[in-house]
DNA sequence: TATTAAACGAGACGGTACGTCGCGTCTTCTT
DNA sequence: AAGAAGACGCGACGTACCGTCTCGTTTAATA
């Protein structure tokens, strides 16, 4: 007779839920599709299958949520002054997120889904558009201080900056990503620095 | 008192050597790793899985092979009179490669591979290179034309360029990338502006 | 507290076994080693591959089992009143067994069984000792009723009989062994004459 | 013109077809059935496939070629003065037949062409009928020594010493049977009794 | 002596079964 | 009801062998 009523058994536990998606990415990140398993996920997290399948019908289902729960992490959006302080703040942290084992796998799922007819647009927006408001920030700023004419458009710049970025870290060895992860600044400073001269006002 | 032996026995037909490289990509392109299967690509190809595995040891190996043959396809390298037309030149083939199901499973496929800790810099570096050589001679004759300073970093102004290409494909809908490949040259123009300006010699 | 633990997870159906175990000998009395496969069996007992291999390490083993859950089935030790009687019954009994596939495919494996130099002893020694005990209190009934002396060996005069019985399945056409499963009697006769009449106490 | 063609290009090489055979026979004698392989054949006989398929269109037909060749070797048949010299004789025979390894592989396959429906009558009757034939002599010269009566059938004596010796060898352990290699007297001289015992004339 | 055609060693090829392992579903007992 | 454990039908893995098919080489009989 209650009206609110309480489900009945045993609730589930709600501490899995980010256990089970942390487990899969890192199993992810390490192993490939190729070795990605569910019992492989389930021993890691120390659980049994049941509790995977109760929250997630299968493997895809399962990677992209948890790529999904990490992609809001990246919220970067600092005022240092400049616009090249401000993208440089940008830069880093995504550089950092494609140096990250987790933040790698979660480019590697997005490629795989862009890939697949099957147009997750929902997913995978999600993901640039954070990107995307972050810039728009320091542009606007930038434009503010004179730094940027206004009618200059957006979107070829963060692209270009971004891709740059990623371009950057697909393109080296094992050994100059290491590098990259101790001096972060050394590797985009130029890439910063090809967007804001580009950005620059035409002088009279 | 031959020293040059003839290998002993039938031959391998030379032909499947290439039918099944193209198998494997068409069905990576149309199926991913979830549902990509060596039997799968045989059955495509008519062949036997004997065909194979006589060349290749497993899956992993079969689509690296595939895909740096495929890699060596993208030689673009021509002299329009203008930085601007050779860059949009060299812009428009990447992203249509990477518009091509097959180009996308190559970068797919890079991507995973620089993943894995086993730096497998020969068969991503050869992929890379092939872009900046082009890149560099458009660069060079963009100096001597003086469109250009000479003392301009090539790098960052390369990892810009096809970043952006790369993360322009990645970041758009199905119905975008369809627009894409009717009118490459909308998509690309204002990347190839980003850069043109980034690089024109500052004014005095 | 509980020192009897249940064991965990969803109990093996205990109805396959037997299951598994017909459809083998089924399958192996059909087609012979050459063409039994396990996913024939698998296939005739509408069941995955998994429920033999959990319970079986391979081919060997399934049918070494099979054989052995069947040949328990051969318990013949009635009296009927005299020695032809008695041995009448048992050679009958065994001559049926021969004729039958799943009989005659007992025999094949266990011949197959006695040529491996890992000895199975324990597997061929419990099909053979049920037909000795058989014989055995046929015997005994003999010598109380003065049929056959006290000091006559019983195994050789096993050995013919059960001996003869096989033999005389091994030499005939299929023809004749069709004429046999319909009359055993006629074929029986004659070998059981053989023992009844070497059994028979000398004259003096 | 020539009537009597000889075949044209290189003859077939006669010693090949002896050697392949007992190489088939080891083969099958040491792995059986599950691991008798026509590329180890060859690989024993250090031969192509080729000269196996040139000769026998399968597996099946190469053991039974190899099986028939080698039961023409038991020809026993010498007068000893006595039916039981003559009877130990051939038993001692059968049983050092059965005791060899390519002897039990000759059973074996007979067994197994026994399970077929596809009669290979003049196959399995060759190997019975030399054994009937032997003993028919000893026998014939038994009943002119008084040894016997002329009325007794042969049939049931036969197939009761024959299947004497396949029973006792058949239901030994493997330190039994080595035992039987080394004193075949003392394994045959019982099974030799039964028979003699039964076939002796009734006296009056 | 040179030609010719089959025999032969080697091994690629289209198949199929092996025995293993993971999928996603199910059934059992425990919490 | 959630959850751990593991059986189950299914199907791909990579291996090994089937019987067929090229290759190049060898070996007699013929020309």
């Amino acid at each position: 007779m209650s009206r609110q009523t309480t489900p009945l058994g045993r609730p589930r536990d709600p501490e899995l839920d980010e256990k089970l998606m942390t487990a899969a990415l890192l199993e992810y990140a390490q192993l490939g599709w190729g070795a990605f398993t569910m019992q492989g996920v389930a021993r890691r997290a120390g659980v049994g299958k049941s509790a995977l399948y109760l929250r997630w019908a299968n493997k895809e289902q399962l990677l992209l949520d948890s790529v999904e729960s990490v992609a809001l992490t990246l919220r970067v959006n600092v005022d240092t002054g400049s616009l090249t302080g401000d993208l440089t703040a940008l830069a880093t942290a995504l550089l950092e997120h494609f140096l990250d084992p987790i933040g790698w796998a979660t480019l590697r799922i997005t490629i795989d889904v862009t890939a697949d007819f099957t147009d997750l647009q929902p997913f995978q927006q999600r993901i640039v558009r954070s990107l995307r408001t972050a810039a728009a920030g320091a542009f606007t700023r930038a434009v503010e201080r004179g730094e940027m004419s206004a009618d200059t458009a957006h979107e070829p710049l963060i692209e270009s900056l971004f891709g740059a970025v990623l371009m950057h870290t697909l393109s080296r060895t094992q050994d100059e990503r290491d590098h990259a992860r101790a001096y972060p600044g050394e590797h985009v400073g130029p890439l910063v620095d090809v967007i804001v001269r580009s950005a620059r006002p035409t002088k009279k």
